[in-house]
DNA sequence: AGCTTAAGTGGTCAATTGACAACTTATGCC
DNA sequence: GGCATAAGTTGTCAATTGACCACTTAAGCT
């Protein structure tokens, strides 16, 4: 009974590690909520004051900036190039790196991510170089030595970035209809994933010939 | 100089006229700032004292209600599926249709869309049914009957949605880059439009008829 | 013109919200 | 143990916000 020892209480923690505990939370309750919801709500989801989030924050912006940075402008999160160099066939390669983009950029990021971009705060165009650098060009490139076309080092061609913009879009567009518009896929979207891929790699190397 | 007449103040509205003018103003500026935005800036870009809003909506719940209704789920809005039945090549009927879901569904309607999926509203569940069929049916069963399949009068099978669907992502991340993260587009999204349907093309044919 | 009625306004209230100053206390170091 | 310092809290303030009540006035009818 008298188990008396009370709710172990976790405070006092060393300054960087509270700071990004409360990113990491905060990400999490502005992708649910929003960026309006009142800086009470993310200190009481921080199991802290709202003052405390006034001294690791200045301000509320200083906090919404801090969030962003660590989800999408630090280095850490790039997807995992390495399912696109096995020795699979080209389809499954692809599939299976697009599948652990989709893993890795989770739901949060997603939820985020849109937001931020509705509300104006700049965010695709700072991600931007990001996206080509990680996803876009090592997908082109894959598909460029499959088919027996030389692989430059130079950056995308505006056409070689739309067609991996198609693909892209696809799977993305898959994300958010499971995570913002809540469909239900009960065998996740690797099926649904794979026929994408499928029928992209059925037209999108003539186009990339086109290409020069 | 002495153009003394006064501001046209337009006062005195008939009722039915007044709302309709109210949910479209309202519509517009819940799509630039959000669902959360106070009903006083909502009034005042109305031209009109907040407290008339209370009137001719009982809340700002309402309100919103109001305006999903009137964007998503009334019977006006289809987009034409005149395009779709021409004798240009399937590519061409395809594109064209596309493009002008793409200009019918306006910047407001889609940001209005993204932010009440954000925002748990449900509304991509209440208009899924609209989007089958206003959208998807007519694209797939036009492939269908170009390449010799049977159009059956049922809904459309998963297998066939999730191809329709992939289409139907393309198109839309178009609109989400340049409505939400503000690529530009210079040349207006026809022609990768129309390379988007030339590559759905190469491989949607052959999937569909896999479909039985 | 006079009157009725609906359209629209001004002002107010309690609750909320970003921000912060003053205060308290846990923790590592000697 | 004693204590310096950073970690964390309490309480408060002005501005904002959803809601609404009491009041004013334009339009149509006769």
């Amino acid at each position: 009974m008298s188990d008396a020892a009370p709710a172990p209480k976790r405070r006092r923690l060393p300054a960087a590690e509270r700071s990004a505990l409360l990113v990491a939370k905060a990400a999490e309750v502005f992708a649910e909520q929003g960026f309006t919801i009142p800086t009470r709500d993310i200190a009481q989801a921080c199991g802290v004051t709202q003052a405390l989030l006034y001294k690791y924050f200045g301000s509320k912006d200083a906090l919404i900036e801090a969030v962003l940075e660590a989800r999408f402008l630090s280095e850490r999160g790039a997807p995992d190039t390495g399912p696109l160099a096995t020795d699979a066939p080209l389809a499954e390669r692809i599939a299976d790196f697009y599948l652990g983009f989709l893993a890795a950029g989770s739901e949060t990021n997603l939820r985020l991510f849109l937001r931020a971009a509705l509300d104006g705060l700049d965010l695709p165009a700072r991600y931007g170089a990001r996206l080509d650098a990680r996803i876009l060009k090592p997908v082109i490139d894959t598909v460029k030595r499959a088919h027996g076309l030389t692989v430059a080092d130079r950056a995308l061609t505006r056409g070689e970035r739309e067609i991996a913009m198609m693909l892209h879009g696809c799977a993305v567009f898959l994300m958010i209809r499971r995570v913002i518009y809540r469909t239900p896929f009960p065998r996740g979207y690797a099926p649904e994933l794979r026929r994408h891929v499928r029928v992209w790699l059925a037209g999108a190397p003539a186009e990339l010939a086109r290409e020069r």
